[in-house]
DNA sequence: CGTCGTGGTATGTCTAGACATATTGATCGC
DNA sequence: GCGATCAATATGTCTAGACATACCACGACG
């Protein structure tokens, strides 16, 4: 192992044991590299490694601080539910209840397509025969122009698209919401129940490429996030209950 | 700003605008250190820094290339609710109903206190008036002993404990409910309505510290996660709706 | 024809300096 | 007592090398 990797490990190791609380300052630059017997750019690699990750605050004049926690962060993988639902060894089943090609209408949706046409998708995964989540998905085809030649009778548009239509900002959005009538009777359950729904838009260079909104049932579906650090969150997974 | 930040934009910018595509062979560092008129050092550091956040991957002999992007990722922030509700400019109280030292029961209850006893906790945050969330939380006093010694009466335990007691690992679990008859009543909701559950537990060196139930009325929560580049979530917060 | 070195190459790590810059703490003048 | 100034100091950046290491390609050899 590197010296600066071992360096690094050592204060990390300090830190998150809390033998150096939030707060105190970690040992001058100096005093590192007579106590590793090294450079000073060594020892300033491990600990820019270290602020990088956000475990300390470097201040010029004042030394090197333990930051303060930060409030709890998780990594959320949202990930292909085709890919998804296979991994987890169980049937994956997909049907296309709908597909429309449009003209936006109102402001969210004109934003989104931003001059072109959408394709308005409606869906059903299934996971061994039960129903798992409705995905109605609005696609801006200006973004995403191939995805009009795509019929998506067996190809899921969310597989689809991880695949060709690159993404450079998203943002999720998870809320509970009842059920209403045609969601209760496509998942199969009564009108009013409680369904987790995961919003996601994507953009690519500030262009909208699509928008969806995913309803899975809120008995049989829980988001799952785990990390193993207070300061650098590093594995997440989603789960079925 | 720094060259090797310079640097570092350029290539990032390339390869999120598409310039150079996953796959692709960024230049060597000998012909950015001609390119830049920098030593090898500098670009070293730009390229080192793309390769920690996943956008590139260097193989020796071969070069540096753009790494595949990643399944969907965000960082989720769960942040203390206290803290939050402050920094919206809401009016933030907080009222505890129940504080219980007991004996752990059943598996689960045993396995978190490892031996000891559990602080038992129900409290209610508000903001601006309106019910905000439920939190029923437990408490390892073997982890936390300090705990018996507070009242709770004005600290909310999720903001003592971020003090007090660090974490080295957490589990977050995000699922829809129904309210049910007590939910409901303190939350100012009809029984049944969805609700938005958050299930945190955490550990320090495998032991467990807390772990807590918070409920979010469905209709006026979200959880909300934000990135801006397919290879290194940056940026999260969580917003009330 | 396949297999085993072997050399060349790109990254990985590290050094011993240099100068820049921000900030602190002390000192001086009012 | 108080504010402005200044020097000391820790980090920030950078260089021009050096040697290590992994890996690919090519050639020699069985």
């Amino acid at each position: 192992m590197s010296l600066h990797r071992r360096i690094y490990a050592d204060l990390e190791g300090r830190i998150l044991s809390g033998d150096l609380s939030p707060g105190d300052r970690i040992p001058f630059e100096h005093e590192l590299t007579d106590r590793y017997g090294c450079s000073r750019m060594t020892v300033s690699k491990a600990i820019s490694e270290l602020a990088g990750r956000g475990l300390v605050t470097r201040r010029r004049r004042a030394g090197t601080f333990v930051a303060q926690p930060k409030a709890h962060a998780a990594v959320l993988a949202i990930p292909d539910l085709r890919a998804e639902v296979i991994e987890r060894g169980q049937a994956y089943a997909y049907v296309l209840l709908e597909r429309i090609e449009r003209e936006p209408e109102g402001a969210e949706e004109i934003e989104l397509a931003s001059g072109g046409r959408l394709l308005d998708l409606t869906c059903l995964h299934s996971a061994d025969g039960a129903p798992l989540a409705l995905e109605h998905r609005l696609i801006a085809l200006g973004a995403a122009s191939q995805a009009i030649d795509v019929d998506f009778q067996t190809v899921p548009p969310g597989s689809w698209l991880l695949d060709s239509a690159p993404w450079t900002e998203a943002e999720n959005r998870i809320s509970a919401i009842a059920a209403d009538a045609r969601a209760a009777r496509l998942l199969e359950l009564k009108p009013g129940a409680a369904c987790l729904c995961v919003e996601r838009r994507t953009w690519r260079d500030g262009q909208g490429v699509t928008r969806v909104w995913q309803t899975f049932p809120g008995d049989r579906y829980d988001l799952v996030a785990r990390f193993s650090s207070a300061h650098s969150p590093v594995l997440a997974k989603e789960a079925r209950r």
